[in-house]
RNA sequence: CGACUCAGACAAAUGGUCGCGGCUGCAACGCCGAAAGGCUGCAGGUGAGGAAAGUCCGGGCUUCACAGGGCAGGAUGCCGGAUAACGUCCGGUGGAGGCGACUCCCAGGCCAGUGCAACAGAAAUAUACCGCCAGUCUUCUCUGCCAUGCAGGGUUAGUCUGGUAAGGGUGGAAAGGCGAGGUAAGAGCUCACCGCUGUUCUGGUAACAGGACAGGCUCUGUAAACCCCAUCCGAAGCAAGACCGAACAGAAAACAAUGUGGCGGCCCGUCACGUUUUCGGGUAGGUCGCUUGAGCCCGCUGGUAACAGCCGGCCUAGAUAGAUGACCAUUCAACGACAUAACCCGGCUUAUCGUCUGAGUCAUUUU
């Protein structure tokens, strides 16, 4: 089960956006709401106000690296929604990643009892 | 060595570990399926740009429309060529810039018509305000005489009439320029040179260039003002369009029968409704269109060149919410610019860190 289910069309990310709870920091926001489908369903929402084709790009590839280094740790059964934003044009892999973990923390699907991080090095 | 001009190439590199989209192969022992096959896994190979951008032109392709012609609308605008075509490219002509290599130019027509030209200036397509000149009259003044007037004159002042376009602080533009003659003063009024216009000769396919002769000069600018002239243009676009097709409208046939279900205690009553097959419209969805093409590379031939022809070689993304990424190590000019294909080509325009190659110019030094 490594292929990254994503979320397709503006049906979907109307009912993350409309039912999920949310939270956000510097870099980021994430909306967490309930499937019934026991797996994680993804989708990456990235405005144009970011910047161009190729910086849109550009961050919509880290957080889906970032989600598929990190997807084992997380509750199952959740519809995902990332929202990058303006802030988070031209940071680093490492920025992204600590800004993602952030909020999977406060929504509290985060697996904490192993310590990946550490296995990871 | 320095300052430049033109043409072209590249667009950080190498290795490792994870990861993604097509493609090919494998799996008789993973899952689904009757099968074809699909999912999944493994392996191999492949996978963005010089601008992929802006969407500004042109063409292919597709559907619709179409006897032929015209109007309207749009585009282009020196000449010749290249091309599938172009508003592109190449070579010329003319003009502008540079010492030069070279670069730049929306480069038809205001004697078809209409419009506009602020301010300034006397006057803007026409003018006489000042000035200059001539004449009449008046004034002033000088001289002479037979003297309250007359005659003759004048570097005086002014009125009126006429001539003039030389001069006049304007303006983008003031009825060709400049010099001489000429004249009351002037004026192409006349003449030389230059310019302009016309005719003609020579060279050139042509734009045009050079020469000769004549006219004497009538013609402000603006067409990136309407407009005129010449040439070209049917419309919409891959979400084009073609095919398959759950669901669901609809039609026909066959079958079942006076049925079944809801309201109701039951009857009456009332409301709703078949099953199968075929046809047919066509939504969700899927397949095709979708990458072999005016293709790329090398060489030869023709051509000044754009380009064309021929021989040989190559196959080089095809996604469909949308694939090229992350981390680590090393190197460099050290956080590496601009910027992500979406049917495909030919251009144009704009953005861009830099690196390299070739040809050439100028200046300096040396021989």
């Amino acid at each position: 089960m490594k292929h990254i289910f994503s979320l397709k069309n503006s049906l979907e990310f109307g009912n993350v956006y409309k039912r999920g709870k949310s939270y956000a920091n510097k870099y980021l926001v994430m909306y967490i709401t309930d499937n019934d489908l026991g797996i994680n369903r993804l989708g990456i929402s990235v405005s144009k106000k970011v910047g161009n084709s190729v910086v849109r790009h550009r961050i919509t590839r880290l957080i889906r690296e970032v989600y598929r280094l990190q997807e084992s740790r997380l509750t199952k059964g959740k519809d995902i929604v990332v929202v990058a934003r303006v802030n988070s044009k031209g940071h680093s892999y490492w920025d992204i990643e600590s800004a993602f973990l952030h909020l999977a923390k406060l929504h509290h699907i985060l697996d904490s009892s192993e310590e990946y991080r550490a296995d990871l090095s």
